[in-house]
DNA sequence: TTCTCTATGTGATTTTTATCACAGACAAAC
DNA sequence: GTTTGTCTGTGATAAAAATCACATAGAGAA
């Protein structure tokens, strides 16, 4: 059972479920776990099965593979009000895994039993809109992201998450190495380059760019 | 409106529609237009609006990415009874295509007009059920390709991409090479060395597997 | 047969990315 | 202040992939 503070922020982030009857909604959250998981915490892994479905409520979920001497790649990122599709995707058909979501932050999420879960897809319309468009909005950026991979060089998608960024950028280069699927030798040399033309201003910890228009140029080139 | 042979091929590759009442199947089939396409044909393009709904009844449509110069990565195939994923985003959600679709073969299809398609989505359990598992299957597919395109060298992926082929192959290292995402001198030299290892023969349009452990166990390497 | 078109083979070179091996720099802890 | 740990800079080298430039070869058409 939820307490009504995180009921609040649960309806906040995910307004369909307002259309609920009230039974049913009443039904939904005491099925439902509140939980919090601090910064680092492995959400879920590779070849794991789902224990249930959850919807954020704050802080972000990287979705990443990892490669087997260690690198690795952020496929996507979850923020509250999006929810794992992933996890749907494992509840409704294949029982496992095929990434693995670390908490970025601190996350605070409701996770909904595997029955309720599917309960709520099949008889509530508005639900099941939202999770096709996310599952529609996440299929897009995977392509986007095969293709960025496939063609794109390393300075091109590095100049690209940098402007996606919030300027200043606090990270580190591994961080952005990780994000990229690349190393950090590589991604300091970009930055040094991005630097020379003037087009960022590097620091510990610490990115601002200076020309985005510069780099946006680079990364549609 | 669809002739009864159209009908039968309709009702064997996408079983669940059976499961319809009569009425609404005779207004879906009412509403269905019936289309052949010769290999080659370009079925939809990236920034296109989506026209209607694919039900492939024979035939395959490769789904690729296009880059700038010429190169180009296939995403996924759409067999018969798969129906297009990549479609059913463009009919949920965002207006417009984010790849391409080539008729690989000569393709039949049936093709439902985006309100048949939401009316059958949003009324039928098995239909939707049906979307839901394709969506999860590729999404799965393009997180493994991604990956697969991070963190593997090109040799590996070849390997793994003649195993996935009945063999004998028949095809051009051309091909290969667009479904790799890579170019057709890199295919040719691999190919070189796989036949010196004395793993597959090669032909004219043909290569032959013959040490499918030894392709096999480079590609997991 | 000869011509033509497409498919393939291949060397040379360049570009891009990764790897290895440290050195210095900064920040927080002691 | 010194120590410790993380973060960053950087040269040297290697590995992988792409590009360029042709050569050859087979298959079908004229």
């Amino acid at each position: 059972m939820l307490d009504s503070k995180t009921q609040n922020l649960l309806l906040q982030h995910y307004p369909m479920l307002r259309e609920l009857p009230a039974s049913q909604l009443d039904a939904l959250l005491a099925n439902a776990t509140a939980m919090r998981l601090p910064a680092g915490t492995v959400v879920f892994d590779e070849n794991q099965p789902c224990q249930g479905f959850p919807l954020l409520l704050s802080g972000s979920i990287r979705i990443v593979k990892a490669a087997a001497n260690g690198r690795e790649l952020q496929l996507y990122r979850v923020s509250p009000g999006e929810s794992c599709i992933l996890t749907s995707s494992c509840l409704l058909g294949h029982a496992q895994y095929h990434a693995r979501g670390v908490a970025e932050q601190d996350v605070e999420l409701v996770a909904l039993p595997p029955l309720a879960f599917r309960m709520l897809l099949s008889s509530h319309e508005p639900f099941r809109d939202y999770i096709f468009s996310l599952f529609s909005e996440r299929l897009t950026d995977l392509m986007q992201l095969v293709s960025a991979v496939a063609f794109q060089k390393l300075d091109q998608r590095l100049a690209a998450l940098l402007l996606a960024k919030p300027n200043p950028i606090q990270t580190t280069h591994q961080a952005l190495a990780d994000e990229l699927g690349s190393v950090r030798e590589i991604v300091s040399r970009l930055l040094k380059n991005f630097a020379e033309q003037g087009w960022v201003k590097l620091g510990r910890e610490q990115i601002e760019v200076v020309n985005a228009a510069a780099l946006k140029k680079l990364s549609e080139l």
